[in-house]
DNA sequence: TTGACAGATGAATACGTATTCATTACTGTG
DNA sequence: CACAGTAATGAATACGTATTCATCTGTCAA
């Protein structure tokens, strides 16, 4: 009648260990572990008798001490900002990566660029295999800390970390500069960039990108930041364009998420997009293939960019410590640059 | 010369334990220890030289071993799917929380239902400290393996688990019953509800809501499948609706993710929204409020949802088994619900 | 028959920390 | 001065597993 002696209750009286399985078995607790760890050193009949003993009990082995022991945790760590689209469908992309591994992801993520630093120091403590830097705002100071010894890491579309730590991302440069062959192949004259971010890498290379190759056809291209990589920086900024005496004929934004809000923008200010300036993003989100947007962008092939990532904190060559990956995007065209008139 | 040599190499030659320091400062490994687990438990002084020597050598503490110790691990398991923008900004809103607390978040994302189980049998491994359950496609079965001895579990918006586990959601009934008030307010006669999955607990008790509320008015309410909780879906079905021979005045949509997919497939039918029809959504997504879309929709409060949760895992109190916090959500008019003609 | 050898298992130990217990030094009160 | 009480510390142990080493059994070839 004692809710404690009720052996099903919500808390369990003891964790079962293996040397309760071992006992229930009638063999050691070698015994048992090597059936759950390396089941080949285990004679076939004293296998079935010890899982039976198991399933008997409810054991589940302790990956913690089995951590401790074998010094792997199967855990990789990334540390991610907590906002943005872009991120949450890496994460996505990279957490179903790991899973079929059986490994599992330890998240950090973080709001401020300022939580960074004690986002690190909790991802030191636990000993995890891996750990993936994912952010356009982690200083060079904060990359440089990890080079202490410990976990294997890798920076994910970060291109500030070249020759600092192993990085993997998208061509930016050439990516942005197919977007622009695009629309100078449009016949495109005048065009304005919609940065998020001066300061950031990726924001900078891909402007790059863009003033190179329209360079190349004699088009100048001014920048003009909107201070954020979010929608409501695109949101904002496109007031400014509204405004413009004269609008160009085309924009080339510096992110899908930011293109959003200035797409949206503009068409509450009564400028439609394509029909009044033609527009590309950058990232290839779900969303910019949503028929609302249909952005011509340049789709960033995630799931490539992972594998990458995890192929390189898992080589077995350890040498070359600052490898960077670069892999190329491919422009998917959509209606925002498609002209409605002749 | 020798690579090996090199002490800052990348990969160390041994992790800095708690005796090294010990050695080095000249005290045992257990005041170490204290030093950084129970400061006020060692000398003033002796804090000094232990930190300096722990700083000298590099020295950080062991999460695993302590977790092994301690039967502590600071980190709360989420198994979230891997898809669908709601998860993505639970998940967002549910790290961070967790950060504050200086608790990690280890995540089991899945794709297919069948991967639930696998994501399971991990969880239990790894003695985390509680579990959230996330997930509308979680079976019942699933739910009762749970209630095994073990971390305290929790599941987030799945009313189906009222009863056999401890559950927080957004109180699903009485939202949809208040966006069907709102659209009745505004003299609407004829509605038609678009759900997800109608074998989704969540699905029935908001389409539930809304058929009770509009029952009151008089107000027929046809239940319409989209056959998942996606844009696509939602884009898809637009195309039944648009070849309607008569389109009723309202739309209510069981979730914004898939509203968006209708608003974007009517339009592209030529069909606006809400100039021919009115809609609503439900969840209150960051998207919901983009101007492009500016839905009038249900928004659930997530950082009150997701406190909710965290209380229900750390409570002292392990009573009460299957606790069911309902959280009320509020209703957003945008201009979806707006007649442009009087 | 004997020795070599592989297969299977148990005893013991290590992983790095937190905590209990005992010991020592020191403070204040009678 | 004696005694109680507190603060600070070290020695030892436990957490649950993986692995090394030694032991034992049985098989096969000489």
């Amino acid at each position: 009648m004692n809710a404690s002696e009720d052996g099903v209750g919500r808390s369990s009286r003891r964790r079962v260990t293996s040397k309760d399985v071992a006992s229930e078995a009638g063999v050691s607790q070698a015994t048992v572990a090597r059936v759950f760890s390396s089941p080949h050193l285990a004679a076939p009949q004293t296998r079935e008798r010890v899982k039976a003993a198991a399933t008997r009990l409810g054991y589940v082995p302790n990956a913690i001490a089995r951590s401790l022991k074998s010094q792997k945790t199967d855990i990789v760590a990334a540390v991610v900002p907590a906002q943005g689209e872009y991120w949450q469908s890496m994460l996505t992309s990279f957490s179903r990566r790991l899973a079929d591994q059986g490994r599992q992801m330890l998240l950090f993520s973080f709001a401020e660029a300022a939580d960074v630093d004690s986002a690190l120091t909790a991802v030191e403590q636990y000993r995890v295999d891996g750990i993936v830097l994912a952010s356009s705002t982690i200083s060079q100071q904060q990359l440089i800390r990890m080079l202490r010894p410990g976990p294997p890491v890798v920076a994910f579309n970060q291109p500030a970390a070249t020759g600092v730590l192993p990085q993997v991302s998208v061509d930016n440069e050439a990516g942005m500069s197919d977007l622009a062959e695009h629309l100078a192949g449009l016949g495109v004259s005048t065009v304005l960039y919609v940065g998020g971010v001066a300061s950031a890498s990726t924001d900078q290379i891909r402007y790059r990108g863009a003033a190179r190759a329209l360079g190349g056809h004699g088009i100048a291209c001014p920048y003009l930041e909107s201070g954020a990589f979010t929608y409501d920086a695109g949101y904002k900024i496109s007031a400014q364009l509204a405004y413009m005496d004269e609008l160009p004929e085309a924009l080339m934004v510096g992110s899908d998420e930011v293109a959003f809000g200035v797409i949206d923008g503009l068409r509450t200010a009564g400028i439609d997009v394509p029909g009044d300036v033609l527009l590309t993003g950058f990232d290839g989100l779900p969303q910019s293939a949503w028929a609302g947007y249909d952005l011509t962008t340049l789709v960033q092939p995630i799931d490539v960019l992972v594998d990458e990532v995890i192929e390189l904190l898992f080589r077995e060559d350890t040498q070359a410590p600052a490898v960077s990956v670069v892999v190329p995007g491919s422009v998917r065209a959509g209606r925002t640059t498609r002209r409605s008139d002749g």
